[in-house]
DNA sequence: GTCGCTAGCGTCATTCTGACGACAAGCCGG
DNA sequence: CCGGCTTGTCGTCAGAATGACGCTAGCGAC
């Protein structure tokens, strides 16, 4: 085994939903290597710590979230040899989605970027947010994870800005409505509306026990 | 980092169908921990490697297969404290899908078992399996790779018993031969047919250049 | 030839979706 | 108070995709 040694840290790319943008959490590094530039959050695996529990603490640490209440799961694992100029260092890219507004206006030690106005990360991380973003957009076709980008409770509206700020299309609203109040389990209405803002009150809605999505909710499939 | 040491494994779930039941390669370890049991294959990172790489050199020492040829995908990662005896090691597993009858009946170093008749398996291999099998579950229904399973050229027939093995139902050979056929990309007709075997004989294909399945073909939804 | 088998075409009803029209129910400015 | 604006919600209709299934084509076995 000598020779297959690693260092192992886990990375998380979390995102939410912020003025109809996708927006991820990064932080500024501030010791080498690459000290100065934008990172994602993470840290080393610690010796008794499975990766989840990494993950989970780092996202407490970083941005004050607490699961359970917050999706979070595993990405994959990045290891190219020189991905890290003080050695073999293997990176586990974690997802984790929020609800737009449970952080402050400015989390804990990191900012929010719109996802396609990061400019160039530390390390591999732009790519691992890329596969972070490509898993989210491809989760909320089959799962029901658009719901936990939103707070509770929400409105039909909000969801479906959700699916339009993370595909970057216009959804019309009352072909959603249908998908989304005939999906048993996806919302559970409450008998409240929202009081306030313009237009007509909307019915509010709590996230309901359904995680798949069936039928899907179909992308046009990206240009090959 | 003291302390935030681990060595890094790469673990295969090299998938096959064969006799119409979906089958992974497994190996029987011959050294202590878990001696005498059956085991995914795989093993240590070199120094210099990636775990892609790690793992077609894994497959092709372990199997004999080549890639490029073949697909191979990361699944994910495994780092609970206690999964290796030996200490902290951080597997990653990948999954392999390889077309019947491309190893000889008794692959070398390894043999065929059906996925739900493996009885236990050393480590957490159960585990890194069963995640293998869902994904590979998963993806049939929205990409093309079913195709990888079939050695070329192949007819539709065959690709449906993929289909009908990887998930365990029976298909309309009707409607999937609709479904694949008018999907553009997916098959290449060529312009042989088979020429032995009982039956009308049936139009050869080839693989074609989509990787994705818009619209997927969905399983029923599991039961929930 | 006739039977059994597999391949592959076509038909029809149902479901789901995209593209709308129409109305409901609040605010706002006169 | 009233008409316009905004947003939410129900309904309609055509087209696409699917599930169920009839039917014929083309081979080997007998």
């Amino acid at each position: 085994m000598r020779g297959n040694v690693f260092a192992v840290t886990v990375e998380l790319v979390v995102l939410t939903v912020r003025d109809d943008e996708l927006s991820v959490l990064l932080v500024r590094r501030d010791m080498a290597p690459h000290a100065g530039e934008l990172a994602l959050p993470g840290g080393f695996v610690r010796p008794q710590e499975d990766l989840l529990d990494t993950a989970a603490r780092e996202l407490a640490e970083g941005t004050g979230l607490a699961l359970p209440g917050h999706h979070l799961e595993q990405l994959g694992s990045y290891a190219a040899p020189d991905r890290d100029p003080r050695g073999r260092v293997l990176g586990v890219g974690h997802l984790a989605l929020v609800p737009a507004g449970s952080l402050g206006a400015e989390p804990v030690g990191g900012q929010w970027y719109p996802v396609d106005a990061t400019g160039p990360l530390a390390f591999d991380h732009a790519a691992i947010l890329a596969d972070g973003v490509e898993r989210a957009r491809a989760k909320l076709e089959y799962t029901t994870l658009a719901a936990s980008f939103c707070p509770e409770p929400m409105t039909v509206t909000q969801l479906r800005r959700v699916y339009e700020a993370v595909w970057g299309v216009s959804i019309d609203p009352r072909n959603f409505n249908r998908k989304v109040t005939s999906t048993p389990g996806f919302l559970l209405p409450t008998e409240e509306r929202t009081s306030s803002g313009r237009g007509r009150p909307a019915q509010l809605f709590k996230r309901g026990p359904a995680t798949v999505l069936h039928p899907p909710m179909l992308r046009e499939p990206p240009a090959q």
